[in-house]
DNA sequence: ACCTGAACACCGTTCAAGT
DNA sequence: ACCTGAACACCGTTCAAGT
């Protein structure tokens, strides 16, 4: 729990930079990514400077709220590297990082568009997790499962650019089944 | 090409409606639809009020300039519609609404999010196209060519959720391509 | 070293005052 | 009937002044 644990930082500044962490999370979950930065500052109790002191933007904002989910993920995937069955693997990963990805509403198209770019603190933050999900995807393609044409950037993009809640009528398809219905081989 | 010929105007009104559209594709053809209301404008030539006498909001103007496209989409699929063969009506369709959704950055992503909702005037102005793309929908799903559980809006929300540019290396595949082979049964 | 809140820049939208 | 531009509300970000 004791993130950011590499700068140490003194107890107050730790206090109020998890306190700023756990309202965002709050917030985020209440009402989506799209709550000011004013609204998080205040529900931490922390003025702004302290909040942009932590965080130099909205974006590392962003990577912060998500990098326990990334760890998980990355996890996930060294798991699954061992497995048999690469498609198997690599499909369950992608839902797994589908539900991740829509945690918070707004939080997947932020992903979406990080993951291009270089400069994002979103995609920095998704870095360890990607590589590990790449060997998935090369296993998958390795055994035919899935196009060698796609690499995982594209993948990972399209799997983010899915939209927030597209709720349908009972029993209907999740938009993620089509997905990877298209993407398996 | 005299759009919004219903309501009279006066001539000056007239201009100006038409100054402010052609300011408007022009602008969103150079830098993306995220160009501030007050660059429209002064583009046009006309003050805000006058911008906001016309188009009551932005997304009436994101409307505004994607009407012809619609109405070209609406006439396509009336076309369409008389192929003996529904998938390929159907996926050569998709194929025109991805390129017309995207046709300038971020455009997509708003017709993604307004598809859903009744108060959106995108959504207003895409519902003529959209009945005649459901009817190609449904030929397909007739068909068996697609699967019945999703409706059109799913369709269409998942093909303009696709990113605006991912650009992979050469001869690699492009995401609408994926999504089409996920839909085909 | 860290904190605070006033201040700045920007943007969507409104409206009082004009013709 | 229509136009203009000042004004308002809101938001991301910065920074001078404090402890």
């Amino acid at each position: 729990m004791d993130v950011k644990a590499d700068r140490e930082l003194r107890v107050d500044a730790q206090r109020n930079y998890d306190a700023v962490l756990a309202a965002a999370h709050q917030l985020f979950a209440e009402k989506g990514i799209d709550v000011s930065m004013e609204d998080v500052g205040r529900a931490a109790g922390v003025g702004k400077g302290t909040l942009y002191r932590h965080f130099p933007d909205k974006d590392h904002l962003y990577a912060a709220v998500s990098v326990e989910r990334f760890a998980a993920l990355r996890d996930r995937a060294t798991e699954l590297a061992t497995s048999d069955d690469s498609w198997a693997a690599l499909s369950s990963w992608l839902r797994d990082f589908d539900r991740s990805a829509h945690h918070y509403r707004g939080l997947s198209a932020r992903v979406s568009e990080g993951l291009g770019r270089t400069d994002s603190a979103v995609a920095r933050a998704c870095e360890p997790m990607k590589a590990r999900a790449k060997v998935l995807l090369e296993h998958a393609q390795s055994a035919g499962e899935i196009s060698s044409d796609l690499d995982i950037t594209a993948v990972l993009t399209l799997v983010s650019s899915l939209p927030d809640s597209y709720r349908q009528g009972e029993g209907s398809s999740e938009l993620i089944d089509v997905v990877l219905r298209g993407l398996h081989a």
